[in-house]
DNA sequence: GGATGATTTCGGTTTTTACCGAACCAACTG
DNA sequence: CAGTTGGTTCGGTAAAAACCGAAATCATCC
């Protein structure tokens, strides 16, 4: 770690700090920031130094990021081990952890719910129940449109809109037409 | 926990599971499960018999849902305890919790990096850091613009246009415009 | 088919977080 | 004003998560 610059290191610190609260391990978030702010890609042995954390936690770490798809193995002529990168795209970046996100944390819910309701019948005893299930997996379904819907625009035009677009504007007047 | 029905049960076991993979204490969780569920607002007592966890957890517990502004205290003619309900819209409660961490796990990330973008100098080496930066900056930036934009819309469009509009369109449309 | 080097697995330990219950505080009651 | 009830604070404990390092596995090279 201190082999980098005070930026970089408060960078990563800060990353990792704010990875915790996502629910995201500091470890992780941590070698998904060095990963991100280092020029060329880098192989476990030199994250592990650099973080100052054992080989073999940084292995685990390295397999989360795989999981969630946002870096790359890239290899060298005439040199066996894996160097990573991350992926370039940092939109697509976080849509990718927001994919896996929804995929283990939102979907489960929804499934559940669905499951509940129907089950439910309508005597008096379960009937309050199963409306408030109802309301609240209607919008958690709602909800996972919206961001499936959002999933199919490319990023640059996304960002593109944000920068530039009323986006307010643009839903009310849709929401007129309609 | 056992007087509620085995829906209900499931539903606040599960809501609790769910809500700690998202970084949410699961007792926390589990309290905020029971008052949606619940047909009538509960004290302190009630939860804490109910999901069998220490009054003073229960305390705290609630202390946390009105730091994020989703409960409402209401009180008896002639009684003085508490009694605790969830607010009414489901699609608010999620706005202001989602608020509250963006006020407290994502602004604090983007004040740090234009700190960051602001001291870094353009020698050769820092000019990689700061692009990098500036790069990140960018993205979280525009992607709180894009939900304080949102914000801004009424929940009830929001929820219509989701069900029956086609955002896609609605969005390429848009870039094309501008 | 070893030997070498990279990577992963796993048991034990440390650190962190959550939780309980006793003590405390405040407001009301008789 | 002593007793009761509701609510909070806080120190100690229990549970969970993260981490290390040694041993095992895997892959490649000669």
């Amino acid at each position: 770690m201190t082999d980098l610059t005070p930026a970089v290191q408060n960078f990563i610190v800060h990353w990792g700090e704010m990875g915790e609260r996502w629910g995201i391990n500091r470890t992780v978030a941590q070698i998904q920031a060095l990963l991100y702010i280092s020029p060329q890609p880098l192989n476990a042995e030199e994250i592990s130094r650099t973080l100052s954390v054992a080989r073999s936690t940084v292995s685990v770490g390295l397999h989360e990021l795989q999981y969630w798809g946002i870096i790359n193995v890239v290899h060298r002529l005439g040199d066996r081990t894996d160097y990573y990168e991350l992926i370039g795209d940092v939109w697509e970046m976080f849509r990718l952890i927001a994919d896996r996100r929804i995929q283990n944390e939102l979907d489960p819910t929804v499934i559940m719910l669905q499951d509940a309701v129907n089950r439910l019948g309508d005597d008096s005893e379960e009937t309050h129940t199963k409306k408030k299930l109802s309301e609240l997996l209607d919008v958690l379904e709602t909800a996972s449109n919206i961001y499936t819907e959002f999933r199919k625009v490319p990023t640059k035009i996304i960002a593109r809109i944000a920068k530039t677009g009323d986006i307010v504007g643009m839903i009310l007047r849709l929401a007129r037409e309609k």
